[in-house]
DNA sequence: CGGACTATTGAGACTCCTCAACTAACGTGG
DNA sequence: CCACGTTAGTTGAGGAGTCTCAATAGTCCG
């Protein structure tokens, strides 16, 4: 299913990775069934806690269904969402054996659950997985890295455009413009540092300006796209 | 030099990676020696571009010694530095064969230099050199969490006291209380989303408060440590 | 149908950004 | 060695934008 020929240039292309919503579904045989006998299924309605910063990292997880949130709760009481998580995202990152953030389900979610010694017996003798592992942090990485620049900037409508955009690639189902936030006003003011007001009043104002229109509170369409990604690009 | 059971339990402990500024280090000397094989080591002086954002990504780069900045220019001029680098730091991240930042040496710099199609041809039949890889992008994704958590603030002295504390525990050199400043304002600014007005009047603040003493633009000292990483983590 | 939660909208305070002037430090060339 | 110009850094006054506090409307679920 996966030889090298195959492997290398996309690979290459993108030190490392180039869509990476793959680990499973670029497996071999042999290995897609080496972790289906680590793995675990999981099935969670929406709202559960995957787990819980600080605990005992025991198991890496990957989404095959659903949407879930990464998150910290901060002393003062604030909460960061630090990503949204869609199929074939992988979680699970620990330091010191202990998860750094907390997980939770926004929309019923399926996951594979991979407890941590398992897969480290298989890794360390199968360069492959391994590599593809290595693909899917290095896509987490620049997911955080997208974040960064989002935050960067000082404007809430440019912060929305931005993650607007960015949920609407994530979503490659229907392309026509329609674009699906399945998360809360909270949760997206929690992810691009802003409050739910302002998230409020910033898609208020798109609507004003004819650049979007709402179909329900999670769904919307892009009317005028050409000021609606000079928004998003230019910060 | 490595071997099975002491893999084990710290790569448990922190999946993926422990410290993590060990990638050249850990290595066996077989492996060391294939690394040295396909790398070359380059010598930058101060302020030297090692690749602009955009440009064919043919290699990836690992620190040998010095301080460098990663960053992006924004079409409306501005610059946000995403990360500065340190020893045994590893960058050249890509997407589609190009690489997604710039990076500058903001003080004399020693590099490995690894081109991407010999280093494939090692990771493909290396699993433990992969794994390797791995934890340097873990540590790197925790850097951007890290980055993000800063940003998550809304004050400037904040920010700038949680910078200062990740500057302190990057350089464990001499943890007598003094932090060293290799980078400029307008670095330090670019990086924690700040003016450098609003960098340099923060650094006042937190002076005339005693918190902090300055001994030279590019040194301080802690003085009530209390009070400084109260700043830091009250958020 | 009721209650709790989510979302929207408004008025005032606060903080940082912008613009600007000024000082200090550094490197260059005479 | 000194003078000068350029860059880095500090400090000040005013304005833009979001946050806070508060009230209201809409939605989901039992």
């Amino acid at each position: 299913m996966v030889d090298s020929s195959d492997d290398g240039p996309s690979l290459r292309a993108a030190s490392f990775g180039p869509g990476v919503r793959d680990v499973v579904r670029l497996l071999s045989p042999r290995q897609r069934s080496q972790i289906a006998d680590i793995a675990t299924v999981m099935q969670l309605p929406s709202g559960s806690l995957v787990y819980r910063e600080g605990t005992n990292a025991n198991s890496i997880f990957i989404v095959a269904d659903g949407v879930l949130k990464t998150f910290r709760d901060l002393p003062s009481g604030k909460r960061r969402v630090l990503a949204f998580l869609f199929r074939d995202d992988a979680f699970g990152l620990a330091q010191s054996g202990h998860y750094v953030y907390s997980v939770q389900t926004i929309r019923p979610a399926t996951l594979y659950r991979i407890r941590v010694p398992a897969l480290m017996d298989i890794l360390k003798h199968d360069a492959d997985l391994t590599f593809h592992f290595l693909c899917k942090v290095t896509h987490e990485l620049r997911g955080a890295l997208r974040h960064n620049l989002i935050m960067a900037r000082r404007d809430a409508v440019g912060r929305l455009a931005m993650f607007l955009l960015m949920l609407e690639q994530n979503a490659r189902a229907h392309s026509d413009s329609r674009i699906e936030i399945p998360m809360s006003r909270s949760d997206v003011a929690n992810y691009l540092g802003l409050t739910h007001e302002s998230v409020s009043r910033a898609l208020s104002r798109l609507e004003r300006n004819s650049i979007i229109a709402f179909a329900g509170r999670h769904e919307l369409r892009v009317l005028d796209r050409a000021r609606f990604e000079k928004l998003a690009t230019t910060l």
